[in-house]
DNA sequence: TAAATAATTACGGTTTCCCGTAATTATTTA
DNA sequence: TAAATAATTACGGGAAACCGTAATTATTTA
């Protein structure tokens, strides 16, 4: 089992709750506890300096504003500021974010090990995934992994996010086009445009722009 | 203080801290949990029956979906529920949702006592919410308080968030117009939709419609 | 390499949006 | 009640989006 563990959360309830559940049920013998992920991020570093490094990260995405000055703000952030120095290490989300289309960017974009939903059954699930991803698979709440794998989730390329983004920050299409050109992103016709949103707004089922971009709001693509 | 209250939240350790710590640091006697709004709802139903009423409730917002079937989906289901047979019980909202623009809307629209945002020092503040409820006065988060006091809120009324509501379903500006003369909603000419609109972009200082939508949606007013 | 296929771009017609102005109607004020 | 103001509607011209089709260019396949 994992020797060294490091649980990332800002409600220090849960933090414990986490914690102590770990220790009872999966026998890891080392749990050390951050509210912030600068603090988590402090806590990495050291360890590694006085060579005993963390095996596994745990952590949340969403951390409230505070008092203090802050460097990562986001699980996300931590979990590439981390990567980057150990990137073999092991990492799992435990949060509220249960959009399959999020998710799944969390195992493409961070390359992640496990995801569990918060939630009724969340610490159960977070102790399953706990030695799930020990025994080197993955792991992601049941639920999402259903809704993930109905495959509903239309597959946006990079391309076609980077377009709903202008087009949601109020881009006009010649715009957009003059962007990609500026940026050597090809397909950049105002015609390839019109075509690519036309494919979108097929799949999606939208009416129009306006609907298009709010529906993929909704489905937290962007 | 309050008599009894019914706190309703899903995650079984946040909700078992709420009732341990109201209990000890303000005194209420009689508390009881439900993690199901129907639960909620139930319990609050035999308690009118039997002759003692609940004096406050305690909801989340959200709830995750579990395998039973539910009437009640949201907090705000809840509180609408409870509302209707018992206008007067005081109602604190303790959630993660810390959107102004949706929180000033649970004051207008539930009429509820008291908005706590869940985090670092939320339990704190739900204590004190909960005196300051009791003495008849209102509370919301102080970080939310302020953010709302700001004023930078731009006050939608129902007709701007209705237009922007069937904008955002892909609706043209004639189809809304035709939509708002069935429903004997005015001012209804495309020209006036226009006007309104043309508000609406520049107090948000938005390019375009699909912008505005795009903002108003992260800004939660949608 | 030649042919076939796919991707990209160009273009024209139509609808919808955008924006200013003016006319009409409703409301307020003196 | 008359005048002033505000709200609503009408209208027209130009811009952007929408939609189909065709031409051009790239890529794949035989």
């Amino acid at each position: 089992m994992f020797k060294k563990v490091l649980v990332t959360e800002d409600l220090g309830s849960i933090n414990h709750g986490i914690a102590n559940i770990l220790h009872e049920r999966t026998g890891v013998k080392e749990i050390q506890q951050a509210q912030y992920c600068d603090d988590a991020y402090l806590k990495f570093r050291r360890a590694r300096r006085d060579g005993s490094h963390f095996d596994l990260l745990i952590t949340d995405l969403s951390f409230k504003e505070s008092h203090r000055e802050r460097n990562l703000v986001s699980g996300i952030q931590l979990i590439d500021a981390i990567r980057a120095i150990q990137p073999d290490i092991k990492v799992i989300i435990y949060s509220m974010e249960d959009r399959p289309a999020k998710v799944k960017s969390f195992f493409a974009e961070q390359g992640i090990d496990g995801y569990v939903c918060k939630g009724r059954y969340g610490l159960n699930e977070l102790i399953q995934s706990v030695t799930e991803v020990y025994n080197g698979r993955t792991f992601t709440s049941p639920l999402l992994a259903s809704a993930i794998s109905k495959n509903n989730v239309f597959e946006l390329k990079d391309y076609d996010l980077l377009l709903l983004k202008h087009l949601s920050d109020g881009l006009t299409q010649e715009q957009i086009g003059e962007y990609f050109k500026r940026n050597h992103i090809s397909p950049n016709s105002i015609s390839s445009i019109e075509k690519r949103l036309n494919k979108l707004k097929y799949n999606f089922k939208a009416k129009n722009a306006i609907h298009l971009v709010a529906m993929t709001k909704d489905l937290g693509l962007l």
